[in-house]
DNA sequence: CTGAAAGCGCTTACAG
DNA sequence: CTGAAAGCGCTTACAG
């Protein structure tokens, strides 16, 4: 057993009196020290802020926060901080918050709409100032706190969007697969209860169709997980189909991952027998996977701090008009392999 | 222009007092009904309630901590939440703190001492119960908050550690490819300035000693971002010495990236050419990588849900010993094919 | 330039 | 069982 030296002994930690009291000053002129105020005189300012220095003193957030009836907070909610997409976003947005002198409080929903719902309670319990939101359906407290949706959202209510070019993206991967001469394409990716799930598969649909090709495609969908393996199975099947696809399109880079363990598991080569694109890079320290995959360029990093910038632009003019309701990154096209390019 | 109709105009939230008002019961009875004092009449607590949630109120967390002095923060301190290991073990640790009432506070360090202790001063300031942190030096807070190191730890100071069994883990994987014959065995790996870079470097060095091959050991390190770039033109290196390494050992995941690319670059096949083994596994979506790598047994949650749950212990008997000042979770060799094994 | 006082929204002894 | 009052640690008009 070992005895932690600190722990039930530590002392009140410093308050704002301690340090009028150690300097002689009330209070107010302590507190106004501390914040710069120019009434103060140079001297006192000092005096005050080397006894803060010395005494340790680290202000009472609480208290200033219950005071001036303003909180530190943004909320970040998301489905799952561990799926990299959503940990790259956070990130950027979480350091935007932090440069603006805002802490972010971070919440997984874990795909539940009445986790979200409680995510979103406990905020406003905060007194969160605003909330970035990859909304799973549990939205509702929208218009009680200034809300950007990100990734995720519900185009239902009049909440400010920043989003991935879901359509434009798939688009631009069946047009290329097109461009090698395939025809009987196949999709397979996440399910559309989601934003990005719905207008992936749409946009596929839409594009073979403008195509001529309704009658060549396939299509199957995971479940809600969006895991590798909930496709992996799917792919295996339609390998096996009398007719089976000569390209596959996936929707996210987990199903990248296995449609590209199936492709394998069935002894076909990429993209000699099947050719094989998709929305996410699943290959995020970069050519590691055989071939390399032909894929939508990653926007993560921007999508986040896109959201937390047109946040804190809605915080810090309120009422003011929001430029768009919805911002869309751009779409770029990464040809490597496995579409068929330079084989 | 989009006018959002909520912003700017949000009504101020219900408080405590339009809760009394509405029921016609004094502010402290509406406190009491609502957290459930016993004291209170059925009747009175279920008309408060009732009145409460037609209000849509929400309890000011801010007043409530200030008036307990106490807050319903812990912190979260890691380099990066975009690195996957920590990304699944600072989820891990939210849930449980969560599910113990508690809200956690995530901030990154960007592996930088003077961000880390930024990072505490904030957490001190918003008056956080408690502090789990992955240290890159910055720790002098630790008298002032308790604390639980995880991952990355500082064995100079007595504060409580849940990390991984840096030493064992390399030693099992090092012996594992004495035991296919290697002897000209490669470490690639982190810099020892954290701990598991330091620990896992000395094992390496340890173990071939005690083999009896220390004169045959090759070492290279990489630089502070850790990332696999930074690994692979070492690894290329290496292949074309005169004598190269048979076999290598890679201290992290992403080196084994590094690694696996270099390898490929030099025309060598895996396990045939060289054989290769890593402390941890990039391949976390399983089964993509070729040939699939021999590691060691993933340990993130584990790891994010000990050190919760130890710091939580502490902070729920303050003043009492903790039951070890160090746990270590265990390593557990984890064979595919990149040793040799199976082919 | 400085200080006394009020008050942010709660909780909780204390008194009835 | 209920209420009036004090107070958590700050900030900021207001008065001097």
């Amino acid at each position: 057993m070992v005895t932690l030296p600190d722990v039930g002994t530590r002392p009140q930690p410093t308050k704002l009196e301690d340090v009028a009291a150690a300097v002689g000053v009330s209070l107010s002129t302590a507190s106004r020290a501390l914040r710069g105020h120019p009434a103060v005189s140079k001297g006192t300012t000092r005096r005050v802020r080397a006894a803060a220095d010395r005494l340790g003193y680290e202000p009472n957030r609480t208290a200033r926060a219950l005071r001036t009836r303003t909180s530190p907070f943004i909320g970040i909610v998301v489905p799952d901080i561990t799926i990299p997409f959503f940990s790259l976003a956070v990130k950027a947005a979480q350091d935007v918050f932090e440069q603006a002198g805002y802490q972010a409080l971070l919440m997984n929903t874990h795909r539940d709409a009445r986790q979200e719902r409680e995510a979103l309670r406990t905020l406003l319990s905060h007194q969160a100032q605003g909330v970035l939101l990859a909304t799973y359906g549990g939205h509702e407290a929208a218009g009680r706190i200034p809300l950007v949706f990100f990734a995720n959202f519900d185009a239902s209510v009049d909440v400010p969007r920043v989003a991935l070019s879901n359509r434009e993206g798939i688009r631009v991967l069946v047009e290329h697969l097109i461009g090698h001469g395939h025809e009987r394409i196949a999709y397979v990716g996440g399910t559309p209860s989601v934003t990005s799930g719905g207008e992936r598969l749409l946009s596929f649909q839409q594009t073979m169709r403008a195509a001529g090709l309704e009658g060549r495609m396939l299509v199957r969908l995971s479940d809600e997980t969006w895991l590798p393996e909930s496709i992996e199975r799917a792919v295996a099947e339609l390998l096996h189909e009398p007719e089976p696809p000569t390209a596959f399109v996936t929707g996210s880079d987990n199903f990248a991952l296995g449609a590209l363990k199936a492709i394998r598991a069935a002894g076909l080569r990429i993209p000699d027998d099947v050719a094989l694109v998709t929305f996410q890079d699943p290959d995020r320290m970069g050519g590691v996977l055989e071939p390399p995959l032909t894929t939508i360029a990653t926007q993560e990093r921007q999508l986040g701090e896109h959201a937390a910038k047109l946040l804190l632009q809605i915080l810090g003019s309120p009422g003011v008009p929001v430029p768009a309701l919805e911002i869309r990154l751009p779409a770029e096209l990464v040809v490597r392999r496995s579409c068929g390019c330079g084989s």
